[in-house]
DNA sequence: ACATTACATTCCGATATAGGAATATGTCAA
DNA sequence: TTGACATATTCCTATATCGGAATGTAATGT
């Protein structure tokens, strides 16, 4: 079996860098396919491409106007990734508490002097 | 070009649902391999593969006791994701009020009798 | 009718996948 | 050492991608 299909749902979706910035780029107003490709610098059948990925997931909405086609950003359909993701704050919260408390416990021991190579991989400078 | 490599940032590693489901499990404490082919039901070396993709991109930490091999998300990596699905919310909710508005409007007008079969594609009943 | 504009689709090629089977690596135990 | 256990990696194949080039299609203008 191959990866799974972009269409398959907003994951598989967003996965690709160029359809997160047209999302972003199609949030607050709906624009037609040239601004799009004006304003990312991608080429036209790229955009297009990208645009019915999204339009499959339903991603973006699209409205017909003369000749041009006014895409804009389905919001809604960007939430269950949020809440997804969401549901792991509570831990990364966790962590970060975690690091504070141990900053400041060495804080209390008293200040640790300079190496002389600061080594990225030593975490015990932080604070 | 092809796909994206699953294992350049943490957007395509999570669009496999397995590896979010491994990510949901070992969000609140760290497991062995074995539980996780357990709990989850999947094949052995399928379950090191999507680790050794997870662990890539910096989704989860490993660490060896004995012969067994103990790994746990790492939610901080799951962040960024949740931010740039963050930033639009405002346009979500700006829909939603849409649809409220809608609503509110439609009943200070009046009931309305329900037609036989709801269509959704009509979209001349607004206001 | 014809040219032009605005998009969409198709064909191509290189690449990266996910699962399954088999195998390799590493650790503990007798 | 030998063997059992826990996990990782390799090899394989079918499939799905993305970009680029070319082409198709529909609406507008003259």
């Amino acid at each position: 079996m191959a990866r799974a299909s972009t269409t398959s749902d907003a994951f598989n979706a967003v996965a690709e860098p160029r359809r997160r910035e047209i999302l972003s780029y199609l949030a607050g107003s709906e624009r037609p396919v040239g601004e799009i490709v004006a304003a990312l610098g991608l080429e036209q059948p790229s955009v297009s491409k990208h645009l019915r990925v999204l339009r499959d997931v339903g991603l973006v909405r699209m409205r017909c106007v003369g000749r041009q086609k006014l895409y804009q950003t389905n919001a809604a359909a960007i939430r269950p990734l949020h809440e997804w993701a969401g549901t792991f704050e509570r831990y990364w919260q966790h962590q970060l508490n975690r690091v504070k408390e141990r900053a400041e416990a060495m804080a209390r021991q008293g200040p640790v002097f300079n190496s002389p190579e600061p080594n990225p991989n030593l975490k015990s400078k932080e604070k």
